[in-house]
DNA sequence: AACACGTACAACCGCCGATTA
DNA sequence: ATAATCGGCGGTTGTACGTGT
C-alpha cells in the first residue's frame, strides 16, 4: 500500500481539485485520482468526499417530516441498508442518512423515548400519511416487517438492474425508485424537479 | 463566564464482491 | 484458476458546535 496518503478534513484547495478531476475524467477511476489530479489523497476518499459533499445535487438541508418517515419505512423493510434507503431520497447520501438514523433513532430503538428532550421530535408521521391506505399491500401478507438482515435468498433480486438490490417487489409504488444509473446526476431530478419533499410528493405521472 | 455534556456530521476503517491480469 | 486491484458499503470514530448548568 502506498504511503503517505493525506488523511483528515478537506481543505477548499482539495475540493477545487477534485471537482476539476471529476469535470474532466468523470466520477469514476478513484485509483488514479492521486495521478491526474494532484491530490495526495487516496481513491478511496476522492470518492467519499465526492458522493458524500462534491456532488452536485445533494440537498445539505435539514431532514423533512416526510423524509424521516420515508427513512423510517425502509429501514423497517431492509435494515441498514443505507445505500438502498439513499436511493429513494434524492439529494440525500447513505452516509447522511445512516448519521440521522442514529442520532435521531437508534438510541430509540434501544430504550424508546428515553430522550424527553427529543420525545415530541420524534413524532414523525408514519408512511401511512403520505403512503396511502394500500401499504399493507405491499409488505409481507402477515404485515410483519422483514429481518433486518434481509439477503439476497430472502428477498433481492439483485439481478434485476445490475448491481441495484433491488427488492423483489416495490414496496411503495407510490414511491419513485431512483437507482443511480436512472438519476445519475440529472440536474433536474436531484434539484427536485420531481421530488419536492418541502411541499409534498411528486409522483411520477 | 466557564465547564460539562449532548448532538450532528465529516471522514476513516475494514470487509466484501466484482473485475482484471 | 487465482491473486491483485478496485469500488462500494456499513460500522465506527473524531471533532466542532450548541445547549444546559
Amino acid at each position: 500500500m502506498r504511503q503517505g496518503w493525506r488523511k483528515g478534513p478537506w481543505t477548499p484547495e482539495e475540493d477545487e481539485l477534485l471537482k476539476e478531476y471529476v469535470k474532466s475524467h468523470g466520477d469514476c477511476k478513484w485509483s488514479s485520482v492521486a495521478r491526474l489530479s494532484g491530490l495526495k489523497r487516496n481513491g478511496k476518499s476522492c470518492r467519499l468526499r465526492w458522493v458524500n459533499y462534491l456532488r452536485p445535487g445533494l440537498k445539505r438541508a435539514p431532514f423533512t417530516p416526510l423524509e424521516e418517515g420515508i427513512i423510517i419505512e425502509l429501514h423497517a423493510i431492509w435494515g441498514n441498508k443505507w445505500s438502498t434507503i439513499a436511493r429513494y431520497l434524492p439529494g440525500r447520501t447513505d452516509n447522511e442518512i445512516k448519521n440521522y438514523w442514529r442520532t435521531h433513532f437508534k438510541e430509540r430503538e434501544d430504550k424508546p423515548y428515553r430522550d424527553h428532550k427529543q420525545k415530541d421530535k420524534f413524532e414523525a408521521p408514519t408512511s401511512d400519511a403520505f403512503l396511502g391506505q394500500n401499504k399493507k399491500d405491499h409488505c409481507q401478507p402477515d404485515g410483519e416487517t422483514r429481518d433486518h438482515k434481509m439477503n439476497d435468498e430472502q428477498g433481492y433480486d439483485s439481478s434485476s438492474v445490475g448491481d441495484q438490490c433491488l427488492p423483489w417487489e416495490t414496496p411503495y409504488p407510490e414511491i419513485p425508485y431512483w437507482p443511480d444509473l436512472v438519476v445519475g446526476d440529472d440536474p433536474f431530478l436531484w434539484a427536485g424537479g420531481l421530488w419536492n419533499f418541502d411541499d409534498d410528493l411528486v409522483v411520477l405521472s
